[in-house]
DNA sequence: TCACTGTCAAGAGCACTGCTCTCGGTTTTG
DNA sequence: CAAAACCGAGAGCAGTGCTCTTGACAGTGA
């Protein structure tokens, strides 16, 4: 690559991914509350005021790090996706499912960081949003390809959704072309349900009952994409 | 009440009452993440070590703080149900959906407490199970009772829980009876919709889309009471 | 070649945190 | 009434995020 002209310009990005890298590391084994930008400076060598070169404040290196999980997750739910190009779309969107659940176990801090509770008083910057949305976009795209190949259930029965939340829905529309909007509600409730499961189950809400949690997850992914028409009534019975 | 017989008995409990409506207030304004004993044993006037007397370590009060919130919301969930208690369970059970979103709006800090990001390191005592399961047990307790008054849709099209699944879905089934397992498989399903739906409100996934949620939270309620068989298929059609 | 400019790591220091320990004084108890 | 238990106050330790200053270095134009 080299992208950096001068030396000086490739030191301070390799600088600015070791920091990242240390800062990742501390944060599994810490977690996002514990995380101590003098740790990190004592496991680099270097000393703490040092790293205020690198990023102005612990927030700001909070907020890469924010950026950096919800592009991996977004990655690897896409790397998960194209794996399964050709298949049937809901074997993709079960297995987009399940490569979010596999990569939120695998990084349950990271996984906290963006999807379990906000730090008080920080406000997540614009730039989150773009990288937050790979997700969503993915699975609006598996269900426009899905009933643009007809491969989509009616849903005759769904309700349509009416008034401000029928506005609220005509965002997804724009990004899910010709998927009606009774089952892009739907789409949305999924959703809520897919990260609140892997939530309840990272965060220890399930023990005691559907802990561990392979099998009902499985089966409420199926019941979930039934639910959104990915898969017809007959295969499943619904 | 004079619960406490000596004098000094007396006073510990209303100071431990204190600390603990102090830390709420600090709570509220500065998340848990910067809850200070030292803030909170100024406001007291009294001097951070003599907080240890009342609560051994931070964590400590973090865990009757726990407790406190998921008893107020239980009770907050339980009382919407009472003040309905001879509707239709649909209605009852919608009441108690929205109870619990209006708990968790009305005390944000409080609710990412127990539902947001646990803190690492701190492992949650048996003392907090107790309170934790009363939002689900009055859960099942309305489905029981639909089903005991054979206001349950049948879901003769949902597939039946096997094997290890089976066996997890038995658990609620001790606090269900007569409900059919597929029924208290999607209850679950339904519950882990529900608090992420409400996660994502407050913790701001759901900004640019179904921001504010209040149509969005409603109708998903509706489908999920539909979905476990609370509402007729020709009530909603589904 | 040499001075100028911008960048860098280092160190001292500030205000804060959770927590421990000791010290007197008060209250409860035997 | 004396002993035991409990209490708040204070000092102090090790840690935190962050700021500011200092001296060394690299890159650049004259």
């Amino acid at each position: 690559m080299n992208a950096g002209r001068t030396a000086r310009e490739r030191a301070r990005a390799e600088l600015t991914d070791q920091i990242k890298a240390a800062a990742r590391r501390q944060l599994a084994t810490e977690g996002a509350e514990r995380l101590s930008l003098r740790a990190i400076s004592r496991e680099m060598g270097m000393v703490s005021s040092a790293l205020y070169r690198y990023f102005p404040s612990r927030d700001d290196l909070l907020t890469a790090l924010i950026i950096d999980a919800y592009d991996a997750l977004g990655a690897a739910a896409e790397s998960a996706a194209a794996a399964k190009d050709d298949a049937h779309p809901s074997d993709i969107w079960l297995a987009v499912c399940a490569a979010v659940r596999d990569w939120a176990r695998a990084n349950p801090q990271e996984y906290a960081l963006i999807y379990g509770s906000p730090v008080t008083g920080y406000k997540a910057p614009q730039t989150t949003v773009e990288p937050a949305s790979r997700v969503p976009i993915l699975m609006l795209g598996i269900v426009t390809r899905a009933n643009t190949h007809g491969w989509l259930a009616r849903l005759d029965n769904a309700p349509e959704p009416t008034g401000r939340l029928a506005e609220q829905v005509d965002v997804l529309a724009a990004l899910a072309i010709g998927v009606p909007r009774r089952v892009l509600l739907r789409v949305a409730i999924v959703w809520t349900q897919l990260f609140g499961m892997i939530s309840f189950e990272l965060f220890g809400q399930l023990v005691g009952t559907m802990d561990p949690a392979d099998d009902f997850f499985a089966e409420a992914c199926k019941q979930m994409a039934t639910f959104i028409g990915l898969r017809s009534n007959a295969t499943v019975g619904f």
